[in-house]
DNA sequence: CAAATATAATGAACAATGTTCAGTATGCAA
DNA sequence: TTGCATACTGAACATTGTTCATTATATTTG
């Protein structure tokens, strides 16, 4: 009896319907601004039917989330190819910041949205963690070559994603004006930042 | 006729009394959770009331920015008073890490909330500026003594704040459940994170 | 002081939101 | 063909920010 299985397959396709048309409105236009009734519309289905296969818009979110650090991880691993540790790490760095600038909706539910953690602590250690892991093994590699002025992983880790994020989500939320006049400057004025950062804590 | 200032007194005090009920409420639970409806209820006036005291939500949010800012820079003012720079620049860090830990809902609508910036271009340059201006003074002291491993004043503001902004937001966010187990290490880990910063930039 | 005018405050109404649920239609099994 | 389960609908609910005709209050004028 295949039937069951076709059943199931339905549901997978159509879960991906929704996260895809979802994931195509929060990029245009955010997570906020999107209605569910949007969604809706845009796979011509009823309201109610998306909440046969959400729980509600957040689990939604989750989805969208896992796809986005998936992305990410593609961008890491296209981008950051140096043998050399150091170069590797600032391939990271810029990689992050020009994924960031170039993505804003997308870093916004990634890194800055407001979400019940309760999901997130699982969540986010899948494609999360991959993301998160490859910069790990970068740092962990040039502190192992004795390169840094920094000697554990985990102090090393936080201080970079801390700085990076700091530049990206005080620029997407136009914290910057204060200080960057020019805003076409911006991209280059965060690669800038982390690259004298990264030049100070280098041995 | 003192009659229009009494009446200038009265719309002042008018505005400051919804400030005041505002603000107390988006500290206990934050400016989206917080409605127009409420602020109306805490201070006994009717929702349309406040629309002839302020022209939208936002413009409120704008008066207790810039109340917050104030209070930033009363607690930079307090804690910050080290002669020597480096470890003045220590304090403020620590400062600012305290206080976005113990005012979460207010350093939210400080440097995380989404805001239209065509009015925030004015605002923040005023009290916003000063906390900007406390950490530009203490760097550019820093430089002049030659104690940085960095040279350029804006570059090393830009360094130091988005280091503690993004150790802050991101667990203001909870992005770091991935990296520290902990809930109530959170504090001194992110302190720690920032001194081994400083420390490791420092000649 | 009384009437006319100006100002202040109201609260019902509007549109949009996430979410629910009784009802309807569809497809599968007997 | 009949009965049942599943899928879907769309009206309804509560809540949001915001507006505006109406009412109440206060001030100025005659």
């Amino acid at each position: 009896m295949g039937v069951t299985e076709r059943k199931e397959r339905e549901k997978t396709e159509m879960r991906e319907l929704i996260t895809a048309a979802a994931m195509k409105m929060f990029l245009e236009d955010g997570y906020a601004k999107t209605s569910i009734r949007g969604i809706a519309d845009a796979i011509e289905y009823s309201p109610g039917t998306i909440y046969l296969y959400f729980k509600d818009k957040d689990e939604l979110l989750y989805e969208v989330q896992a796809d986005a650090y998936g992305r990410l991880l593609e961008v890491f691993q296209k981008e950051a190819t140096s043998t050399d540790p150091l170069e590797r790490l600032s391939q990271i760095g810029r990689a992050y910041i020009n994924f960031g600038l170039n993505n804003s909706e997308l870093y916004d539910l990634m890194f800055i949205i407001r979400s019940p953690m309760n999901v997130d602590e699982k969540l986010h250690k899948v494609n999360g963690a991959n993301c998160l892991n490859f910069l790990i093994e970068c740092l962990t590699d040039c502190i192992s070559k004795d390169l840094l002025r920094i000697n554990d992983v985990q102090q090393a880790t936080l201080q970079i994603w801390s700085t990076v994020h700091g530049l990206v989500s005080l620029h997407l939320r136009c914290r910057l004006k204060i200080m960057v006049e020019s805003e076409e400057d911006v991209p280059q004025v965060l690669i800038k930042t982390m690259e004298d950062y990264l030049a100070a804590v280098t041995k």
